[in-house]
DNA sequence: CCCTTTCCCTAACGATCGTTCGATCGACAA
DNA sequence: TTGTCGATCGAACGATCGTTAGGGAAAGGG
């Protein structure tokens, strides 16, 4: 019982090199694809060690995915709820939003792509913790909608925009340097700030 | 050889059953997780029966993403090389992608999470084919940049937050009926718009 | 008629999977 | 010293994996 709390909550050492590993393999083959015995071997002792840690195979991977999105959640969300002008807390929002998933790339793309294999109970877990991020952030989107910033007729399909264009950006980029990362996080806020604004004003073509 | 040409093309008929099965098996289990004795059971036929049909399972693989990125490619790229204003260009691209992204939604969603799983070289395929869709995205950007209709620095960057984007939505949206998903896509062409038009030039806060 | 081709079958191969069991080792408290 | 406990080990379990070998039934052309 001990360990499922380290395990969730971090602190134990060992348990976090494990997630460490198994992020890396995770990211790297797939969670289906990476075995018990691959992620030994990387830590370099006996697969039967890693169910002292761990009850199985899964828990890791609920581990990562849980880990991170609390992480997440405690980080960006009160971007959102600071009392301040909508666009302002969209704009330091999506940057924080822009330097985790740079920051936590390993973690956010597994939980991004490997959340799936969870079973139903532990998937609900993590997805409650998504929705509430999504949820938050349409209600500052549709708040700016009243006070006259945004123009949005749909601001849960305009949060979900945002997100996703977001949480693409760890897949592939590659920041050059801190500037870089600095440069792209500014770029993405203007460019949901633009979204918001322009969404339902500016004619189709 | 003739069978490897009957499954990048489409044609036969037992061929496009297996696809169509591995497609949804893919989508609801992911691609390691589905056994081979999965997919023939699904298709009421013994395991070895496939190796008929497929020299192994990666090839199924191989032939739904390069299928599905073929179509896309082939659907939406004229969208952008048609001879008019790069707004429209962008607007109706982006309908189709849209469009297409929720009618071939299976494929779709196992191009974007399995492709990973192939082996380097047809991964490289498919991957230049999404390169050849991005980067003709991008030219039409940076004309309507050179013309002034948009403001954007960075026109890769742009195309890679719009085809992120609009890859998100198949992945949670389900449409409520036919009109619901006109009224999205024309909300994600606008939203494209608002975005190049206003990416530069508005104040970050 | 026979021969080839297409399609599916039964049976099984070796490999690898996640996991379990019981023993061992070292550190540290009594 | 003895006893306890966390951490690791070797060895193995049954299940399932992708794939192959070889044969049989039906169809079509010569």
């Amino acid at each position: 019982m001990r360990n499922v709390d380290r395990a969730t909550l971090g602190g134990n050492l060992r348990i976090d090199q494990v997630l460490e590993s198994a992020t890396r393999l995770f990211t790297e083959k797939g969670y289906e694809a990476a075995s018990v015995r691959d992620l030994a071997a990387e830590l370099e002792i006996r697969p039967s060690s890693l169910y002292h840690h761990f009850p199985g195979k899964q828990h890791i991977l609920f581990a990562i995915c849980m880990r991170m999105q609390t992480d997440f959640n405690a980080e960006v969300i009160p971007e959102l709820l600071a009392s301040r002008p909508p666009d302002e807390a969209i704009a330091s929002a999506v940057r924080r939003h822009v330097l985790f998933g740079q920051r936590r790339k390993g973690e956010v793309v597994v939980n991004i792509r490997e959340r799936r294999s969870l079973p139903a109970e532990q998937l609900a877990q993590v997805n409650g913790l998504r929705r509430e991020y999504r949820d938050t952030m349409a209600r500052v989107i549709e708040a700016g909608c009243r006070q006259g910033s945004f123009a949005v007729g749909d601001p849960k399909l305009a949060a979900m925009a945002i997100v996703d264009m977001i949480n693409g950006l760890p897949h592939w980029f590659k920041p050059r340097d801190e500037q870089d990362l600095e440069r792209v996080a500014d770029l993405y806020a203007r460019a949901a700030l633009a979204l918001l604004r322009g969404w339902e004003t500016d004619p189709v073509s």
